[in-house]
Order: structure tokens, then C-alpha cells, then sequence
DNA sequence: AGGCCTCAG
DNA sequence: AGTTCTGAGGCCT
């Protein structure tokens, strides 16, 4: 589609004159016309919002660590080896796309010389800290949108952006060792959209101005692709505008905005207004609590078994009332549940609600209340293949404080920060209460059959390099 | 307020 | 036979 969209040639003319650059400009945004401006308009300030992010970012990782899967075609497989969820520009031109099963594809891939990693979250991890860390070193304002993506804010004019653009992509690439494109505009959406023209039109380098593209490209852009390349557009709001006539991003930047509103929802609205320039989602500012958090998984083997699946339950909760206490939280409801595939004749989904008696983070009264979930699974034919845990009430809250109206005998105790203490010194999933303190690995735990090292993290896994 | 839908990465 | 996980936000009731 972008080949469609944009052929080579497209981007080797020179920018047009400015008068005409300003006049295209106006036209897109639908701004009052404005008198002529003293400055040419690409050396005018403005707030400019960059978009980064990482090139197949966990592929890219993949390589850091091991350089001789550079220029070879990498996947990185889901949790469980299940899906692929990253694949390297050789990946991707062989055909291969996000989200498609491994165990389709396995055989016939590892033939063409495909290489699959299993998901290694804690080197991704560090590599993403250590990219933002830079980036903020340019940014007035910065949001870390998710583990490869980062949106700056920064007053400049155009053509100083675009020399700032190219800067962090080479400096990324000078100190950590990933690739990054940048896209810049005067709105999230567009910077987002130009972001992925860098990414698609290799003529430009990892970096796209969006204002600084000639006017004839951007209409083109706008005319040739369709709405849900645009962020926040996804195949549901695709359709129902198709059968309004709004095909692509250009039909949608003209669309009436009331009808819009009244059809949609005031999120597409804002995607249009920011299509015309008019820049209205702001940076998130730093969310410091969350909302909900869940723990879940599939299970390498379908679960049949009571005892199984207690065991399953001590060990999520456990797991989710560590990351509790890592962010300084607590919950007030547990709702613990399990799943058949979803891919099945007869789907069951058990699930178990606990209102605790006080927000805690405790892995004990977790654990306890994870367990009721037994009581209303059905353990007589039903294959499980997954099972979770979502706290939700969730508060901000600090376990050793004494002073509490009600506490949990266990936290007095300090269960939690005792099991972490252990666990520093002998290593992960050393300590366990009740069921989660197996001595061996459990059958069901997830498959990463071909995990890479966690050689940025861990002293025990770092890299040797020879160097002649 | 809570369930459902949509989206993102 | 086997198909990710997590979180947010709007809309509706």
C-alpha cells in the first residue's frame, strides 16, 4: 500500500517555492487565511511534537546481543512461543506478518532461515530505559507511550527539527545500538503518520518532516492511504466510515466534523481536527498509579486438575502481589478467573470476584482469595488453557505502615518484603507460600523454549565479545 | 458504577 | 492439537 501510495521519484523533487508551501499548508488545516509572514513559514518556531520509536524493536534487542543476526530475517515469538509478535524488515519482506501463529509457519520459516526468539521482556526492557533516557536529553516535554514509542514536545521551526530529528536517530544508534525513526509534526497524529512515512519510504532516511514534505507528497499520502493506517483508526471504525464514503486518510480530514461527532465518538473527532493541524490530544502527563492490574497467562499444557490449578492460582497471585508491591500498591477486589481456548467448540470461563476486607498487597490473603476460584470451576471435562488475576480498587499504599484501622496479621509481618529479600539473594521463584513453593518447574509454565540471555541485566548472563 | 466495545503496541 | 498480554477510555445503561 505505501508502495502504492508513494513511489521513489515522489521524494526527489525539490521542496516547492514557499508561497506555495504556505498556500498548501492553509488548505490542509482549514485555519482562517492569515496575512503573508515575515519568515519564510519552515524557519517560523512553533511546538512541534516528534514521534519516535524503535525499528522492530524487539528484533532489534534480539541483535544487540547477538550481531550475527544482523541482516537475517528474526522473529520474536509471544508469550508460550504462541504468536509473532516482532519481526525484523528480512522478516517482514519475506511475507511474514505480526500476530500469525508460530506453529503455522514454523517449519516452512526455519527452512527459509528464519531465526525465532522467544520473548525476553527484561532485556527488551532495559534497552527501552536506556532509549528514553536519551531522548529526554532532547525534549522540552516528553511521554514514554509505550515500551518503543516516545512522544517529545520541542519549539522549533521546521527546518532546525528536522536537523534535531536526525540527530537522536544517530545518536540512538551511536550509544545503544538500535534503530529509530522520528516523525514530526505539528499534531500527535501526524507526527505519528509521518513517523511511519520514515519508516516506509526509505528516500528519507528514518526521519520526516511532516511540513517539510513537498505539498503534491502529503495530498498524495492523504489521498492514497486508507483511514486505518492512522492512529486510532482500527477495522471496525474502518468500516462503518467506508459505508459512509470515507475511504481514505484525505476523505477523513475533510469529513464533517458534527456528523463525525454524532456517528462516532469525540476521539475521532480530535483525529480529524489534529488531520487539519489543530493539535488536540496533549502529552499524557506521567501516570504514577494504574488503574487495574492483571496477571495472565496461557499454559503450555491444557489443565485438567484441581490441584493443578490451584497451584496455578497461588502462583499468579503471588506473582501479581509482587508487582503490587513494586508499584507501591494495593487492592481492594480480587477477581480471579480461567479460560478453555478460545478457539473451541464450548468455551468456559470461570471467574471468581473476592471484595477483600482491606486494600492489601499481601501474598497470603491474595493467595487465599485466588483459591475460591476452584469452587466454581468445573474440573470434569473442561481443558483450561489460561487462567488470570486482575486486582481492580486499586490504591496507592505502603504495606509497612503500622497504623492501619485494619491489617492483616500477615503484613504486620512483613510476608512480602521477606520473600523478596530471599528471593534477592537466591535468586527468582526461590520462595513461594503454600502451593507456589514448588521445588521443581511446573509442567504448565509458559514455553520460551528459545529465550535469549538477559545479558544487559544479570551479571551471570552478560556477553563475551572478542575483540581482535 | 459497571459492562461492553474499540483500540494500541 | 497447537492462536499474546496488558491497559486505557468512551459509550451505554
Amino acid at each position: 500500500m505505501w508502495a502504492k501510495a508513494l513511489s521513489a521519484k515522489d521524494f526527489q523533487n525539490h521542496p516547492p517555492p514557499a508561497i506555495l508551501h504556505a498556500q498548501n499548508q492553509s488548505s490542509i488545516s482549514c485555519q482562517p487565511s492569515s496575512p503573508p509572514p515575515l519568515v519564510l513559514p519552515e524557519h517560523k518556531p512553533q511546538l512541534l511534537y516528534f514521534h519516535v520509536d524503535i525499528n522492530s524493536c524487539y528484533a532489534s534487542c534480539e541483535r544487540i546481543l547477538d550481531p550475527s543476526l544482523n541482516g537475517k530475517p528474526v522473529v520474536v515469538l509471544s508469550n508460550n512461543d504462541g504468536c509473532m509478535v516482532a519481526l525484523s524488515a528480512e522478516a517482514k519482506a519475506m511475507g511474514y506478518r505480526l500476530g500469525e501463529p508460530w506453529f503455522k509457519v514454523k517449519e516452512g520459516a526455519e527452512a527459509r532461515g528464519v531465526i525465532a526468539r522467544s520473548s525476553n521482556y527484561e532485556l527488551y526492557g532495559d534497552i527501552s530505559n536506556r532509549v528514553m533516557e536519551v531522548l529526554r536529553e532532547y525534549a522540552q516535554g516528553f511521554e514514554q507511550y509505550s515500551i518503543d514509542e516516545a512522544f517529545l514536545t520541542v519549539r522549533l521551526s521546521t527546518r532546525q527539527a528536522a536537523h534535531i530529528a536526525r540527530c537522536i536517530k544517530d545518536d540512538i544508534a551511536r550509544r545503544i545500538g538500535v534503530p529509530v525513526c522520528v516523525g514530526v509534526a505539528a499534531t500527535k497524529t501526524l507526527a505519528k503518520l509521518s513517523n511511519k512515512t520514515a519508516k516506509n519510504v526509505p528516500h528519507l532516511g528514518g526521519v520526516c518532516v511532516w511540513n517539510l514534505l513537498p505539498s503534491g507528497r502529503r495530498a498524495h499520502l492523504f489521498h492514497h492511504l486508507p483511514v486505518d493506517q492512522l492512529w486510532g483508526v482500527a477495522s471496525r471504525t474502518r468500516k462503518k466510515l467506508a459505508s459512509m464514503g470515507i475511504i481514505s486518510i484525505g476523505d477523513l480530514a475533510t469529513a464533517d466534523l458534527s456528523t463525525i461527532r454524532k456517528r462516532f465518538s469525540i476521539v475521532l473527532m480530535r483525529t480529524v481536527l489534529e488531520l487539519r493541524g489543530t493539535s488536540c490530544i496533549p502529552l499524557e502527563p506521567v501516570r504514577k498509579f494504574k488503574d487495574q492490574l492483571i496477571y495472565s497467562r496461557s499454559f503450555s499444557y491444557p489443565i485438567t486438575d484441581r490441584e493443578d490449578m490451584a497451584q496455578v492460582m497461588s502462583v499468579y497471585a503471588q506473582r501479581a502481589s509482587k508487582r503490587l508491591v513494586r508499584d507501591g500498591q494495593q487492592a481492594k477486589l480480587l477477581t480471579a478467573f480461567c479460560a478453555t481456548s478460545f478457539y473451541g467448540e464450548n468455551m468456559v470461563f470461570p471467574t471468581s470476584a473476592v471484595r477483600l476486607q482491606a486494600r492489601t498487597a499481601d501474598p497470603a490473603v491474595l493467595t487465599k482469595a485466588a483459591l475460591t476460584l476452584l469452587d466454581r470451576a468445573d474440573f470434569d471435562g473442561p481443558r483450561y488453557a489460561r487462567a488470570g488475576i486482575m486486582l481492580t480498587d486499586l490504591a496507592p499504599g505502603d504495606s509497612s505502615i503500622a497504623f492501619e484501622m485494619f491489617q492483616y496479621s500477615h503484613e504486620r509481618r512483613n510476608v512480602a518484603s521477606l520473600i523478596s529479600q530471599v528471593e534477592e539473594k537466591c535468586g527468582e521463584g526461590s520462595l513461594g507460600l503454600g502451593r507456589a513453593g514448588f521445588t521443581r518447574k511446573p509442567v504448565w509454565e509458559m514455553k520460551r523454549e528459545l529465550l535469549s540471555r538477559r545479558g544487559t541485566t544479570h551479571w551471570d548472563e552478560l556477553v563475551r565479545a572478542s575483540v581482535r
